[in-house]
DNA sequence: GAAACTTGTTATACAGTATAACAATCCCTC
DNA sequence: GAGGGATTGTTATACTGTATAACAAGTTTC
């Protein structure tokens, strides 16, 4: 069953694709990030929803729209994640006095229990990655991704 | 201007995110991709269809199927694709004896002469990649890459 | 107080990706 | 060599993710 996996890299190294860091990087982020779509599955969430609940957690009280620009997600495509996350009970919009346009939007006791179910799972999500890097310590891709992020190294260009 | 972008890079840091192995993957994915995208603009194509081109550039005859298995699309994704291709002038279907059902594919001249031309955009953006990773070695990223797309390291799990 | 901006929201559109179904063709077996 | 099952390209379709425009309510600036 690797035979089809075999004629797939075989046919990646003829055309070069397999040298060139835009493509592998798109190939491998597909994977990883299946991975982590099928490791939140149990929870009814998608791996934004983790990410937003971790903002969350970090900045009580905090905007949609703070969470939209840490996860480069757009106003409009947050309305329905939230709506959904304070449905579910995971997620509470109090008033804000100072700013009576925007939300205060805290995390529940249930979702602060969620969250901490959510933290196994990607710890679980991470030690599959352990394994499909085998002999590669993560930590090498990290410093170079997070450059390619856009995220600068401690302040340099 | 790089105000807004140190706030991202404090809240990742501060939610954790930015030691995620998926989330940042798919933060520097989602960068690079835009780079390639936009670098293949000015020839009214995309990633996708440069990648097709050089599956036809190393094998002269291959069935559409053969790119979808190579490149993870699937079969009537492909179609419009190559259709396109085609109705460019850049490749051109040939019927196969052996097998009158599927198409064997080509690139014409023209479509030689435009890989060529996309061969140089691809250059010039693998020229800002490593802009983006400063003193870092692309080479450094590339077996780890591989094997999280699935892509084994000479025939080890 | 008026003009400009911000926040959340709705409506909408577009690309990428997925499946089902189908006709034509090929392969294998009896 | 006839028929059942698989394969190739194709159409139709649907679902997700993501993008923009427009708007009401509220805030800021002058």
């Amino acid at each position: 069953m690797d035979d089809k996996r075999d004629k797939v890299v075989a046919l990646l190294e003829e055309t070069g694709l397999i040298d060139r860091l835009g493509f592998v990087l798109r190939f491998a982020q597909s994977r990883v990030w299946s991975d982590l779509v099928t490791a939140f599955e149990p929870f009814g969430l998608r791996p934004g929803h983790y990410s937003a609940l971790l903002m969350l957690r970090a900045r009580p009280g905090c905007r949609q729209q703070d969470i939209g620009e840490a996860l480069g997600v757009q106003r409009p495509n947050l309305v329905a994640m939230v709506e959904m996350l304070e449905k579910r009970g995971l997620v509470a919009r109090a008033v804000n006095p100072a700013d009576r346009r925007s939300y205060a939007l805290n995390l529940t006791d249930a979702g602060l229990a969620l969250l901490d179910e959510m933290d196994e799972a990607h710890r679980a999500h991470e030690a599959r990655l352990a394994a499909m890097l085998g002999p590669i310590n993560p930590a090498v891709l990290l410093p170079g991704l997070r450059r390619l992020a856009g995220f600068g190294e401690e302040g340099d260009a």
